[in-house]
DNA sequence: GTAGGGTTAG
């Protein structure tokens, strides 16, 4: 059978298109150097060939094949085998081979660019992705809106997000390109996700009052950053104007509103939303149950939880390995492994395969629980499959050894690590030194803290607030106090942690006027006191039996409405009972405490 | 055939 049709495309280059059997070939649409195309159908539809590839092998494979071809296959399919591989990751391939259509003047077009900028984009090269603009001016291509998205996209991925505000208003200001929907919406996403909600909100009410008018995902993005920031009420405000002006919400609307209700808890309001949605005959997701599964898991509910899964069955919708997991970290918070394993067996009985973080969350399951033994057997299981160990698996399996003191077994898996695993972030870092410290290990956590110090490593207060609270523990007040004054000339603002820490290493020493002073200096310099923070300065008080100072401390802490915690009530009973006339030095307090 | 939104782990 043989069709052949003619039209005209919008940029006036007529096609011709050939539908026929090709059994070298059996689904790849054929389009010379004159713009002739011909499409040839198989058996197996047009896009087999491109199902077929599974690995980059298959995807070199074919392109070789295609380019060899007389006549060319058109563009279309280029761009098809280049999204296939972009959606396998192979990036740099796709750029290579764009090399070798180049070398092999195989004219290009425009899509085939955007894919090219694309892939520098996801190798975060931003900077390579603008050097394939010189391409389009020298091949006549106009650029388009797609080409400066990509760009604008890459800029975020890399976490410029001057620069990339700065092109959006180029391109606005120098009328290079009218930005679209599409366009507004990335800018929108990369502010929101950089907790700028008021900015994605102002743009979505620039775009209200301008040419461009915001479609739903435009919504969507500003009524996720609500919920995100747990401002329910706005982001049900806005889900209200968007009913108002017949722009119709839809699921990924009302999941995200769910998502922000279930983890405040308020579950009437998502009663209210999951009724309103059938009424708009919007039915739940995946995603939907998944969310409200995890947000009854993190309130202990699991029971519930596993309700609404069998519910997820019976709607239809079947639970992924999303809601596997969740289900599975709830059963973790509560201690309970052996029902976190049956629901591991059951998803892997359903032919899913464990990913990650499936492992990450019985890891530390298991690791909670101090049994390191089936923590490490798991461990070992992961290390031997696909996807290897990340970085969380590693850090949790680091803290877990350190938790139990196995330090023998936790220097062997950070060797590992450094030797063929994740590169280690600040939270291996800090496992590390509070491992060291915890066992007296001071030498090896001080030279471990400099080495890090020389490579610029170390820029995070946590990092700092472990350095400060090892040394104190291990009776080296002095050096943590050098630490602490150096961090503002770091530029690193000690925060409550940092305070409380050495508050306590000053009590410990008995230093109680340093210990004084640091309290003081807290609130001039904008982090005030906590509760911890008098709980630790009266326990040091007790512990040097200065009761009128333990005093006033003590009506501060009234006054602020803070409680004593276990230790301080323990030290008070204690020095009570060895002289009853301190009951008198007590302010009143709640009368619980008194008691 | 190229660019966009919502769920999980330390």
């Amino acid at each position: 059978m043989r069709r052949i049709s003619l039209h005209r495309p919008r940029n006036g280059i007529p096609f011709i298109t050939f539908f026929d059997i090709y059994p070298s070939c059996s689904a790849i649409t054929i389009r010379g150097h004159s713009n002739t195309s011909i499409s040839v159908k198989g058996k197996f539809g047009v896009n087999s060939n491109f199902e077929n590839v599974k690995c980059l092998d298959d995807a070199l494979t074919l392109f070789h094949q295609m380019v060899r071809m007389k006549p060319l296959p058109s563009l279309v399919e280029f761009s098809k085998l280049y999204k296939t591989m972009l959606n396998m990751k192979h990036y740099s391939a796709v750029v290579s081979l764009f090399g070798e259509m180049q070398k092999s003047y195989i004219q290009i077009d425009g899509f085939i660019l955007s894919i090219v900028i694309n892939s520098y984009c996801l190798m975060r090269r931003v900077d390579c992705g603008f050097s394939v603009l010189p391409i389009y001016l020298k091949s006549g291509i106009p650029f388009n809106v797609v080409t400066f998205n990509t760009l604008i996209r890459g800029f975020f991925a890399e976490n410029k997000v001057k620069d990339a505000v700065n092109l959006f208003k180029k391109l606005a200001k120098e009328k290079i390109c009218e930005p679209n929907e599409v366009m507004y919406g990335t800018i929108m996403n990369g502010l929101s996700k950089r907790g700028h909600t008021q900015k994605t909100l102002s743009l979505l009410r620039l775009m209200e009052v301008g040419k461009t008018k915001p479609n739903i995902n435009n919504y969507n993005i500003v009524i996720d950053a609500l919920c995100k920031d747990r401002n329910l009420d706005a982001a049900i405000n806005l889900l209200n104007e968007m009913k108002q002006k017949v722009i119709p919400p839809d699921i990924v609307t009302y999941n995200s509103l769910i998502d922000g209700l279930c983890k405040l808890g308020q579950w009437e309001k998502v009663m209210t939303l999951f009724s309103e949605m059938r009424n708009f005959n919007i039915y739940p997701d995946v995603h939907t149950f998944t969310m409200v599964i995890d947000g009854l898991c993190k309130e202990g509910k699991v029971e519930d939880a596993e309700e609404v899964m069998r519910h997820t069955n019976e709607k239809g919708v079947e639970p992924n390995i999303f809601t596997y997991n969740v289900i599975m970290d709830g059963y973790c918070l509560r201690g309970q492994m052996d029902r976190a394993r049956s629901i591991f067996d059951f998803m892997i009985d359903k032919s899913i395969e464990p990913d990650n973080i499936c492992y990450n969350v019985l890891i530390n399951g298991y690791c909670k629980k101090k049994n390191l033994a089936e923590a490490m057997q798991m461990f070992c299981e992961i290390s031997q499959k696909r996807p290897k160990p990340n970085m969380v698996t590693y850090n949790t399996i680091l803290q877990g050894l350190f938790e139990v003191g196995r330090i023998g077994s936790a220097k062997q898996v950070f060797a590992e690590m450094l030797s063929t695993g994740p590169i280690p972030d600040l939270c291996t870092h800090t496992t590390l030194l509070n491992g060291y410290f915890k066992y007296g290990l001071v030498e090896e956590a001080m030279s471990y803290f400099n080495k890090l110090e020389i490579k610029r490593l170390s820029t995070d207060i946590g990092f700092y607030n472990a350095v400060i609270n090892g040394l104190c523990k291990n009776g080296e007040l002095d050096k943590a106090h050098t630490i602490f004054e150096k961090l503002s000339i770091m530029g690193l603002l000690p925060n409550s942690r940092t305070y409380n820490t050495m508050i306590t290493g000053f009590c410990l020493e008995g230093l109680l006027d340093e210990a004084k002073a640091m309290l003081r200096k807290m609130g001039d310099n904008g982090c005030l006191p906590n509760e911890v923070t008098y709980n630790v300065i009266v326990q040091g008080f007790l512990r040097y039996s200065k009761i009128s100072e333990m005093s006033t401390f003590m009506k501060e802490m009234a006054g602020k409405g803070f409680s004593f915690d276990a230790t301080t009530t323990e030290l008070l009973i204690n020095v009570i009972r060895k002289n009853p006339s301190v009951l008198d030095m007590i302010p009143h307090f709640h009368s619980e405490n008194k008691k």
